[in-house]
DNA sequence: TGGATATTTAGATAGTTATCTAACTATCTA
DNA sequence: TAGATAGTTAGATAACTATCTAAATATCCA
């Protein structure tokens, strides 16, 4: 999975707390989109740049479309990060895993 | 530090590159700029989105200007995203740092 | 002081993105 | 099948961003 996605996805506020509300519970777009005062289409626009990056999943159940947190995508970019943080000494394979 | 400036600026390749570099080892403006195919102000632009987020520190040497990675703002990047991967069952202190 | 080197700042431009309204698709139910 | 509800897609627009060239600033050294 691409990082710059995730991280595009991430750098946005509206959907950095579509993600905090995920964590809570799984939730339906609408359910989603009531907790912003930014329409509709724009919370499905958000939902799926979130959906691109691999961030949530979603599944239909009858007239709803519920989301929830894919934390697997989010669980690479803390090994990137942890990767770029750390100081040397590592063995060969924890470098460059990018 | 504002966690949207810390995602925005590693969203994007160039500067993802950069912090790469830098994780080796400390680099002028002009070293990092020789690394890359686009020009020397577009680097110069990428360097400072970096430090107003806080991810790298610049000090001057005489002509040169040196940078170097500062990693604490890395460390506070992934604490969020290990809180928001965190499955519950934590104490109150360690939900909802955000 | 004046020229050379290193880097940034200014201004312009093309491409991207967040947002909106209007229209469309999908599903349920009476 | 028709109407209602949930959600997405289309198309337009304003704001933002990455990039470039040209010009400005800062430092060193002869």
């Amino acid at each position: 999975m691409a990082l710059g996605l995730t991280l595009k996805a991430l750098a946005d506020p509206t959907r950095r707390d579509i993600i905090k509300l995920l964590k809570e519970k799984d939730m339906t777009a609408g359910e989603i989109a009531d907790c912003f005062t930014i329409s509709k289409p724009s919370i499905s626009h958000h939902l799926n740049i979130l959906k691109q990056a691999g961030l949530i999943i979603d599944e239909r159940q009858g007239q709803n479309i519920y989301y929830s947190l894919n934390t697997s995508v989010m669980e690479e970019l803390i090994r990137w990060l942890m990767n770029v943080t750390r100081k040397e000494g590592g063995s060969a394979d924890e470098r460059n895993p990018d």
